[in-house]
DNA sequence: CTTCCTGCAAAGGCTTTGCAAAGCT
DNA sequence: AGCTTTGCAAAGCCTTTGCAGGAAG
């Protein structure tokens, strides 16, 4: 097991190719590419870390050259999740989705501070091996699946040991 | 591995204990006893499988001696939270909480066939173990988790084996 | 030109909140 | 009595949908 390695950012030519894929994905479903959604296509790649449509409707108005109303993200989302540039995760449900880019990222789950919202991404191989054995037994073909640890880091937990 | 045992009802002394344990919790936070918010637990307690709020309250209208307001049923679900009384799970996510109950209930996580809906529970003790592991590894005191996995039936696979 | 995309506004679920009346201790 | 709980209605998110104009192919 180990801490996922956390490739931040996509760089210029990793985002290239992933609105390439993006646009495959566009054609062969016989939509139009547009240039809302190529910006939007691109600050959710360059996002590192967890967002919400919310987020990326904000980091667009701050940082982008092209804006883009909520509805529209809210639209667009779903289409880069089906392109396999972003990926929804949970990261503690509750309220509004969340996504991270799925691009060219190695799979991973989380483990979430429940006091201080810390979260750390690792990867366990065994553990998807099992999970691949569950669905096995019980006759199911696995196509995903949700992982998430809650728990107290060592900054919040009470007895902090490394104080 | 195994499937979950299903004990899919709390029979009448099961309820009994949960119903004191509740109070024990209600005492303990200085709050007072109701009679609307035991009637909502020991719904919620008999009930078999999982369930929204909506669902209690509409439980609780058709077969219940009392019948309780929806904003009520949300104020009184998270202290049956509290309580241990139920869980919150994602079972697919999505929209719409869900809880089941928790009250002497090993525990289990979720497989879901995400064409027709069928949920399996099962209990795998060797990756509670793994994510004990990942918890310590990161200095992480584990509260809890949420693990489902996702896939197709054996009748809902496309290339049915069992046909 | 035809079809898709976008912004806007309105509608839709689910959930929470403010308040006054009723209930517990 | 004093604080909690409840029902009701209203408000609040987050998200989706209908529509008309603009863009892409």
């Amino acid at each position: 097991m180990r801490k996922a390695t956390q490739p931040p950012v996509l760089d210029a030519v990793g985002i290239h190719r992933a609105l390439e894929q993006l646009h495959g994905v566009v054609r062969a479903k016989g939509l139009k590419n547009s240039e809302v959604r190529d910006a939007v296509a691109r600050v959710a790649l360059a996002y590192d870390g967890h967002f919400t449509v919310e987020d990326l409707v904000k980091t667009l108005r701050e940082t982008g050259t092209v804006e883009a109303h909520p509805a529209t993200v809210y639209r667009i989302v779903p289409l880069l999740v089906e392109a396999g540039l972003l990926q929804e995760t949970l990261v503690s449900a509750g309220e509004g989705h969340r996504y991270e880019r799925a691009f060219e990222r190695e799979h991973h789950d989380h483990l979430i501070c429940t006091s201080c919202g810390k979260v750390v991404e690792f990867e366990f191989e065994a553990i998807e091996v099992l999970q691949r054995n569950i669905a096995e037994r019980f006759g199911f073909y696995l196509t995903g699946h949700v992982h998430e640890l809650f728990g107290l880091c060592s900054k919040c937990a009470p007895k902090g040991g490394t104080r």
